[in-house]
DNA sequence: GGGTCATTTTGGTCAGACCATTTTGGTCTG
DNA sequence: CAGACCAAAATGGTCTGACCAAAATGACCC
């Protein structure tokens, strides 16, 4: 038996890959506890129909990830509060039946952080870098309708956090950053947009630019985030999740 | 020739882990470029004297770092940029020969969140909570000679830190710090230790958790590590690395 | 219940093979 | 000279079947 003629799929992912996010969602679904070991390689090899190799890779991702750790005698998971940065992307994908908060402890973190590298931004721009910045911000068009000024708001903020990273060029801020999804988070908003907080954040960084006052950039952009972390939670809490969503069948 | 009977080294690794680690090392140290390849797996199977699946399983531990881009015709290098924040930790056991100001930038970056961390946890803390705060607080024994207040303020600081995660539970903050290494931050110190400036900071600190203030703790924090990140550049700027080593034998 | 030991199961690694995709080098044309 | 095209070589992706070291399991005894 000549081996397998599929070395990638459609999307170009290996099949490795896909085993991976397979096993990778089911251990942050929680199908597994904390110090559980894994099926056996031999026998996940079996269940997905593929050569123990592809196995042993895709469990290395995992292992990465921090989610789980190998040994001989078997695979282990490890305890989410022990995982790596990188899981943040998958948790925020599985949103509505993983872990809902931490949607809203992601924002006011990254509050945190854009106030941080904005404050180190402008401790060393140049007049035209400040120029540059308050240049970006102004990319919004009042006048469209709000489902067009929420997608310029992302853009503008990704923009904006782009040309802070080339002033200050911090690299363990920008590893946080790789690691945060950023572009993810121009989209974490409660149902209802609010194109006049978004425009008034704005106002407010162009002010402190324009005053060359690093702490009080920092300050708005914390202040802004911290209130939309705060509406999160709110919904966060109304959220079905599967660990509730066991736990009220099982009293039913 | 039956497979080799060398399944982990004595200090319990693998050998694809030794191998990354070699290959993570010469990356971060430059020795290739960015868009460049890697040798094959072939190739490195050769140079390592192993079978080539222990090399497939080092470059994936690579890929993950985020240091490697794996494709059909060849490894090649990302910029660090790119990097995960799980490489900040091997950049800075490398801070003599790799990029040395990594470590203040490590530092600014860590007072800010630290600071977030005691915003946070002020915000929800019970009376009982903020009594073991101060309690951390308060292990230093002042009479001790400079170099035990060292090592009690970095103990301190990792037991705060501990905590401060315990009341405010932010699962992103806690994925951030277990990529920042950041029981290597006390240890971030200018030769000379300040013993005052920690005390003082110790002092501060106490006094915004008895006052029950987030922001004026988040603040003594965030100004008593840039100050050091400032010390710190300044040390940086004076540090040879392989860079302005080749470019100083290059012009001599 | 705990301790010991043999057996089984697990991960770690190997050689050799074949396929899909990319890279390289040669040739031709304008 | 530059650009296009093509075949061959090289690369990563995956397979089968194998053996070894370390951990897990179960049987037995006290």
């Amino acid at each position: 038996m000549p081996p397998s003629s599929a070395t990638t799929s459609a999307s170009g992912k290996t099949r490795a890959e896909d085993i991976s996010n397979i096993l990778r969602d089911e251990i942050l679904l929680g199908q597994y506890r904390a110090g559980e070991r894994l099926p056996s390689e031999r026998d996940l090899a079996g269940r997905f129909q593929v050569n123990r190799g592809a196995i042993r890779e895709a469990i290395k991702t995992l292992a990465e990830l921090g989610i789980v750790q190998v040994q001989p005698g078997g695979v282990r998971i490890n305890p989410l509060e022990q995982a790596s940065l990188s899981v943040l992307g998958p948790l925020l994908d599985l949103k509505a039946e993983g872990r809902p908060e931490v949607v809203s402890e992601l924002v006011v973190v990254f509050g945190a952080l854009l106030g941080l590298s904005g404050r180190l931004a402008l401790a060393q721009a140049t007049a035209d870098q400040r120029a540059e910045l308050l240049q970006i911000l102004e990319r919004i068009d009042p006048t469209s309708d709000v489902s067009d000024q929420d997608e310029q708001f992302r853009s503008v903020l990704e923009a904006f956090v782009k040309a802070l990273g080339g002033i200050h060029n911090n690299l363990v801020l920008r590893l946080i950053r790789n690691g945060l999804r950023t572009q993810m988070v121009g989209r974490l908003k409660p149902k209802q947009p609010s194109p006049v907080t978004d425009r008034q954040l704005l106002k407010d960084m162009a002010i402190a630019i324009e005053a060359n006052n690093g702490n009080q950039l920092a300050m708005v952009i914390s202040r802004h985030f911290d209130d939309l972390s705060v509406k999160l939670s709110a919904i966060e809490a109304d959220i079905p999740t599967f660990a509730n969503r066991q736990r009220n069948s099982g009293h039913a």
